[in-house]
DNA sequence: CGTCAAGTTGAAACAGGTCAAATACCGTGG
DNA sequence: CCACGGTATTTGACCTGTTTCAACTTGACG
């Protein structure tokens, strides 16, 4: 199974865009500004911070997350390559949520005054950010749904499916197979439930034949059936046409 | 008690940047683009449909919706006077959930032209609208968290908090009351739980005395008070200084 | 081959849901 | 001004999905 692009950004953005060979270019190297890596679980961003530059994930998972004042955590977003922490993020001056790798991950810094730049100068490119950051928005809004109407079962089948077609938009899944580098408890944590009844709910769901999962690796017999389970309605990642 | 503000966009906006006099025409004229009526309960903007305007509550509350197959319902967030739909909407084909008047409610329709244009004159305008965003975006990720970590009490207690400081904000708060006109069936759908449980979530909140709710109004005696229940920590708001 | 994190299992407890019925509230028309 | 019908709120009894706790197993890695 294939482990990371060596373009994630025309590959995340190229969903929503048509680009040009200088439309790649420019985004080939917005790719390469102030590239660094993080070990798993080192925070990129930190809560309360004022943030500097924009973050790119070009390779490995993080997440959003907060903590609460006993502990309690709750995963907001998964960040998958080729995803961005959030546009026009330097008009505040505090973040109030932090972002953390989940696997050994690289990511590229950019400036804002560079972004600022090639958005001013690359149309086709600017829209396709907003329209990136749009689809954050309703995939934020579908997690609202999720944590409040759905039973734990649609819960994590709805998540799996999630991450599992975003991983097929940017071309990581093979032969229906991917990477899938989280452990229960961030589920749990990502789903409002506790890791116990994440461990039961994933045994259900293999049980009924609608996932393989283990080794780091997830498969999925038949999409259309866990989407059914998960009532899962791919409209909200508004991927083009 | 004071029912509506006659600039609910500068007053809105006022939080995140200091304008000019003629940034406050501007705004003013922005609120007169395509003034409409909606009923109690009438959508203002229907999942699936292309959006064609942005919207901008005048006046009345309204809310962010999906409805799932089964019938059940999750609201996303709350309109206010002053608070728009999104911005860059129009690059979407399809939207993805509905927004519905809750009560009488006055909206102007912006073009996309108008928009555009006005940002592009008016830096300071722009700004503080892609700052509403911003904000917009931490109210949904914090909704996540109220949904996915609170306990019934705290959930409720958090929405209260959320509601009155926004309406604080854009000055309908007066002698520690405001109008409050959700049903306790549509803070049930905003908060993920049944309406006979927020109903005795509110009456263990009375009992507390830490608020007074009734005929449409919501009266908070000490709003710290309220704040430490929820564990409410208002920077996701982010307003100015 | 030992260690530490991740995953699994069972039993008991509880927060919140569901169902059903009573009561209060509010605008309308007579 | 009152009677009426529909909607919103309240109450009680019972039920269930999920959590908690505690122990055990498996797996990854030096």
């Amino acid at each position: 199974m294939e482990l990371f692009i060596t373009d994630p950004l025309n590959c995340k953005l190229g969903q929503f865009a048509a680009f040009s060979d200088e439309d790649r270019r420019v985004l080939d190297e917005l790719s390469g500004e102030g590239v660094r890596a993080y070990a798993a679980r080192e925070d990129i961003e930190q809560e309360g911070r004022k943030p500097t530059d924009v973050k790119l994930v070009l390779a490995g998972w993080a997440c959003r997350y907060k903590l609460l004042a006993d502990g309690r955590r709750q995963i907001m977003a998964f960040l998958l390559p080729g995803d961005i922490s959030e546009l026009h993020l330097h008009l505040l001056s505090k973040l109030d949520h932090s972002i953390c790798a989940l696997t050994p991950a690289s990511v590229a810094r950019i400036s804002n005054a560079t972004l600022t730049s090639v958005m001013g100068r690359h149309p086709r490119i600017a829209e396709a950010l907003l329209w990136a950051q749009l689809v954050a928005a309703a995939t934020q809004r579908e997690w609202i749904i999720n944590l409040g109407q759905r039973s734990a079962f649609e819960r994590v089948a709805h998540l799996l499916c999630e991450l599992f077609i975003r991983m097929q938009g940017i071309g990581l899944v093979q032969d229906r197979r991917c990477e899938f580098p989280l452990t229960q408890a961030e589920l749990a944590d990502a789903t409002g439930l506790s890791a116990i009844h994440v461990n039961r709910t994933l045994q259900e769901l293999r049980g009924k034949g609608l996932i393989a999962l283990r080794n780091r690796g997830l498969y999925i017999p038949d999409l259309t059936n866990l989407q059914d389970a998960a009532e899962f309605n791919p409209d909200y990642l508004h991927f083009r046409q």
